[in-house]
DNA sequence: TTGACTTTACGACAAGTGTCGTATATATTT
DNA sequence: AAATATATACGACACTTGTCGTAAAGTCAA
């Protein structure tokens, strides 16, 4: 029952987390910005996904306005723990030490890991 | 030029990381233990796979003993990254943070990622 | 009202993926 | 040698994905 968004429909999913709803048009004058794909394959594909259930539309005249009820936490976890089971055998620890490792993190981000690490502790000792 | 294994292939490449080289039926038997699929159809993935260069082999009488030149780390990686450009924007902290949020780590495996940030603030300061 | 545009609707096509069925060749066992 | 079991080789098929071309329908300015 999971969804496994492809990587063109994850374009279009990250451009309406950005601002919803939206037209194809405006969708696609994103996406276009750094990809070259004509319109129609934009229309297309954001049409399967309204068949698949992924996104929903509300008319606006002459054109369609796009939305997603998908919420991005929960896509990416999805797609996290498939990749944890497929490619780190189920270790999701061997996969954040994998990110972190070849990943450029700012101090910030640093301190809000140790934070995390150090509610983890915590809850362990707890619970 | 970066190869992104499909979930199948990937059930075949960690067969092959645990073990090398080995016959198709040695692949499928474990593969077999915990999903349903012909052995027909596990020979397809790897001869496929052979034709893409994933895999090479060398004949054993018989049969054909299997087996992968890819490393492991370097195929998570390729995967890791292609996730965070397409589902986290880009930033592989927010993968991180996900990943460490919904998983259940140990307290050894705590440790070694805090031991993973203290080495990444240390290049920070010396760098 | 006639074009010129803009939008959506359809249909198509090539690749890639997951899965098998069949055929063929090669052993192994009686 | 005949029957049985294995292995690989091929070809097929249904689905999904990424990409368009073209048609049809609606909108707006001359």
């Amino acid at each position: 029952m999971d969804y496994y968004p492809s990587d063109t429909e994850l374009d279009i999913l990250r451009v309406l987390w950005d601002k919803q709803p939206r037209t194809v048009r405006e969708v696609h004058e994103v996406l276009s910005a750094t990809k070259d794909v004509g319109y129609t394959t934009t229309l297309k594909q954001m049409q399967r996904m309204l068949d698949k259930g992924a996104l929903h539309r509300q008319e606006d005249g002459r054109a369609h306005l796009y939305s997603t009820s998908l919420k991005a936490p929960k896509v990416q976890r999805s797609l996290l723990s498939r990749l944890t089971e497929k490619a780190f055998g189920g270790s999701a620890m061997d996969l954040v030490i994998q990110a972190l490792g070849h990943g450029d993190p700012t101090a910030d981000e640093l301190d809000q890991l140790e934070q995390l690490i150090a509610e983890k502790k915590k809850q362990q000792k707890d619970g």
